[in-house]
DNA sequence: CGGTTAATTGATCCTGTTCAAACTAAGTGG
DNA sequence: CCACTTAGTTTGAACAGGATCAATTAACCG
């Protein structure tokens, strides 16, 4: 799709499938730091002359693309466009900011509960509500967005899995057989 | 200054000194997702009735506060002021993204060293440049940033003294001795 | 089938945590 | 002025959670 160190031209409404957003270091080392779904902007944040991130489909991916700076036009005549836009970056910060928690202070097995929560709640607000859990992404990517292991986030599935808390089918779904204890495990309760 | 849970009226703009935004766990676990100085407004990316974050004030800290309500109903009224709130949370967005990717990805020295270098920039921008740095942070405050625990805080000072990347001066200030080798140190260069 | 890619499982190692003690600096009151 | 407190920092030793390396198993596809 696009690619850190691109020059900007357009960014992206997602209208169908998923998009991965990261941020690589040199020695190979990624951070996925946004798993796009429908309805969800890419490549808009930035508001420099290049793209601080890349970003990639995962699954067949359908979007419509906006010039920038024809869309910034748009934008000053159109005020309600204007505050849909703030409202999506807010919400964004505020995902981002639970990352980072979640990144900061939860261990291993926690963190991917809160992932499988987290996924199956994006999904059955954007999509057919599927049961089981289709996860679309690899246990590597997984790992690169919890700042894992691909090992570690294989243990802690079996972890949660001998927990029957989910169930596994095939490799690339999961069952969420216990929601609540599941939430207790990815302990992220504000006080 | 506001704390998660507290019903929302009002957002501030930091005008003097420095605030810090963090999150809570119930078992007291702390992640600061936020340093906030000069300019930055907080207490305004939440779009429910309620903080989703605590605020608290650092050093002194000046700062206007506004009547959401009434500010909303404001920028409605003036694109300027609309395009002007995005810039501040593109901005915001594109440093969690990145504080992501130290999270996930660096070492603990690795990330004391970036922490350094963000500092000193965001103190550069905004106020008089004071060499040494002073931090206004504890090691306990930084560890709730960086994700590590005081002690490794601390440790990766002394790592970072005896390369002479950095000196001591007491325990709240620094001096960046050589910032070359401290960036590439904090290897958080894109690809 | 056989061949390829991803996932699981095991064993070992290392980084950062934990617990504990010593040290520093800034008050406070006799 | 100095003993005593208190909060924060540094340092040490033992421990543990993940990382790493390596081998095995499972799923997928021509």
């Amino acid at each position: 799709m696009f690619q850190a160190g691109d020059p900007m031209g357009y960014f992206y409404k997602v209208t169908k499938g998923i998009a991965l957003i990261f941020r690589s270091l040199q020695d190979g080392r990624r951070q996925i730091v946004g798993v796009h779904s429908i309805g969800d902007l890419c490549g808009y944040l930035e508001k420099d002359a290049t793209y601080n991130f890349s970003g990639v489909a995962l699954t067949d991916v359908e979007a419509c693309s906006f010039h920038r700076r024809r869309f910034d036009d748009l934008v000053a005549r159109n005020p309600d466009l204007g505050s849909a836009l703030a409202n999506d970056m807010s919400d964004k910060l505020k995902r981002a900011a639970e990352h980072m928690a979640v990144l900061g202070q939860l261990k291993s097995t926690e963190r991917v509960a809160y992932f499988l929560l987290q996924l199956a709640e994006v999904y059955n607000r954007k999509m057919a509500q599927s049961e089981p859990l289709q996860l679309h992404l690899t246990r590597e990517q997984i790992a690169d967005h919890l700042g894992l292991r691909l090992e570690t986030v294989s243990r802690s599935f079996t972890v949660l899995k001998n927990n029957r808390l989910i169930g596994l089918v095939g490799s690339d779904a999961v069952a969420i057989l216990d929601r609540r204890r599941l939430a207790e495990f990815a302990r992220l309760g504000t006080v």
